[in-house]
DNA sequence: TATATTTACGAAAACGTTGTAGTTAAATTT
DNA sequence: AAATTTAACTACAACGTTTTCGTAAATATA
């Protein structure tokens, strides 16, 4: 192959070796119908054998677009958010976009950070799920403003007019909470993770709704809010499982609760699951191998992940300047294991 | 904030409010000693009061340098590999970069082709671990050609001259056949990953050493050699373990490995470690939550990350063409759990 | 006072690409 | 044969930055 003293190829040397203009060079690898079939042809073998590259970043710059899109999510040490990646990365490598990976440490100041970075539009759009402490939404809207499209998933905003990807998040807390019911517990824990995100609330509503379905009195302090500090979560939950009345019922928001509560029963000698029964929300993919396997309400994360790119690459394809607002709720699967099984 | 139709403010318009040259408004914004200290604050309050944001892909074009680095990993769905990329993160936002991660899914022609893609300057440089199936580095060695450098961890390339980080890989493998072997295992088998990656030989060659050490009969059945098929990996598992004489002590190079191994025994209904005890390289954070908890030699992903971008950086700082050889190897840690320790 | 130096700024080219607006020659229509 | 259309190409501006080279004024030096 040969090369340039920078070691990369462009237009215009392509142009030089084959006598022909830059322009006709550029338009015959873009297959453009005003080159004649000849011309095009040489032009492209050409390239290939000089191993040419387009560079991204001239494109970029002409055109306004950078082919690349951000996925924002709170925290990447978990498996449901690497699913949503590998199912945007999926739609996205069809399309030829890149993706840029950010992640806000479920943190609204790095959040709004990460935010404020894309102004630059380094990317043409982006798919987000929000941090647990986001309660105002300027930073979303500025960037939409500048006309950065964004898409959100699971943990949306429901204030925003955009495309939201959801799960059917009251009826799986309902069904979470009626699976522990009909496992005989009478007394249910719930670990809520923020305050603030929808999903939480949803899911707390199906608990509730439950509960009220079997008749089952609500206690106010069977409520654990919890939060992002690990230590502190450790602690309120062993709090909870030291009390001389406990809950005979775990229902934890989301994984890493549910992770905290086995460390705790590890660490109190409480045997789960006959002196309690946890289940939460889990793309854990070593739920089944856990001591004991645990019982999870799973969120379909690949394929969430796919339809957040397909609507937004639908309306970047448009080059439209907001996108409609849209709920898309796909359906969680509870998966029965050990942790809520009586055993036999 | 004021605006510009497509949203964006740039040199030009700040220029034109401030009543100075484009020159000097992104001089002043780089802090040139040119500027004369009013005028540079003037031109900065304007530049947040107008809310600007440099345009990333102007200035790749014009330095040829795109602050940007890729990560090439086998697999995003494994704990060790997420971890490398939250070291390398940690690193490149001090340095100001961007990561772009990229999945060769273990494949080399996936892997080729991502490399390929790279010679067009979208990144500066390149972390990259390699697939299981590589045999060759002409794609390696073509993009360093073209002044990209690239480090290697983990999985790493002999044959080229850059630097690597690794882990002591033999004398782990010797820890962990030892390990076994004082529990009790005399017949013990190793699950190898690829025959071709240098991390499997040196952890191959560790158990032979241990092997020796305890004068054990090396028995070339049971190296297992497994791949990327899951489901063969299950079959060839699962045929080790239905044999009349079956291990004692299974040592699986990767993590996946193990995980298989315990589905296979959870199916042939094998009690771990009662009947057989495993051990496996692995950053799961779950380990001690499975059943049996799994014992693991664990690598310093996150470390391995930070180091891989540092040399990384160095070496982009100082504008050099090529990486020197440079081996730097770090070490895992063994931590004892259950499915290795004889119950009581 | 004349000359050299420093300070503070501006003009303009360049990065590699794309797309618009020509331009020429050939083909077609009138 | 003249006029028009079409095919196949080229020239060039533009995208937003950075940086080199100038240069005028201010200051220091001889």
């Amino acid at each position: 192959m040969l090369k340039r003293m920078n070691g990369t190829t462009n237009l215009k040397e392509l142009a030089k070796i084959l006598g022909v203009s830059i322009s006709t060079v550029s338009k015959s690898l873009r297959d453009s119908y005003e080159i004649g079939e000849g011309t095009r042809k040489r032009v492209k073998e050409m390239a290939e054998k000089m191993g040419y590259n387009r560079n991204p970043y001239a494109g970029h710059l002409r055109n306004h677009k950078s082919n690349t899109i951000a996925v924002v999510i709170p925290e990447i040490t978990n498996n449901f958010f690497i699913q949503i990646i590998k199912g945007a990365e999926t739609i996205s490598q069809q399309k030829d976009y890149h993706i840029l990976i950010y992640v806000s440490n479920d943190n609204y100041e790095q959040e709004a950070s990460i935010l404020k970075h894309l102004h630059n539009g380094r990317v043409d759009g982006v798919i987000m799920s929000l941090a647990s402490n986001t309660k105002t939404y300027d930073h979303i809207n500025d960037l939409i403003q500048v006309n950065i499209p964004v898409v959100f998933f699971d943990r949306i905003c429901h204030e925003i007019e955009t495309a939201k990807i959801t799960t059917n998040d009251f009826v799986s807390g309902f069904n979470a909470t009626e699976h522990l019911i009909q496992q005989g517990c009478r007394d249910i824990a719930y670990l809520s993770i923020s305050q603030v995100l929808s999903i939480d609330n949803k899911r707390k509503q199906g608990y509730l709704e439950a509960l009220s379905k079997y008749d089952i009195p609500f206690n106010p302090k069977r409520i654990i809010y919890c939060g992002n500090n690990a230590a502190d979560n450790l602690k309120k939950i062993k709090a909870l499982l030291k009390q001389k009345v406990k809950p005979d019922g775990i229902f934890a928001a989301v994984e890493k609760l549910a992770i905290s509560s086995y460390e705790v029963c590890n660490s109190l000698r409480i045997k789960i699951p006959d002196e309690i029964k946890i289940i939460c929300f889990s793309n854990l993919d070593t739920a089944s191998l856990l001591n004991p396997s645990l019982t999870t309400i799973t969120q379909p994360a690949f394929e969430i992940g796919k339809q957040a790119a397909t609507v937004l690459f639908k309306n970047l394809d448009k080059n439209k300047r907001f996108i409609p607002n849209e709920n898309i709720v796909l359906k969680s699967k509870l998966f029965t294991r050990e942790s809520t099984t009586v055993r036999n």
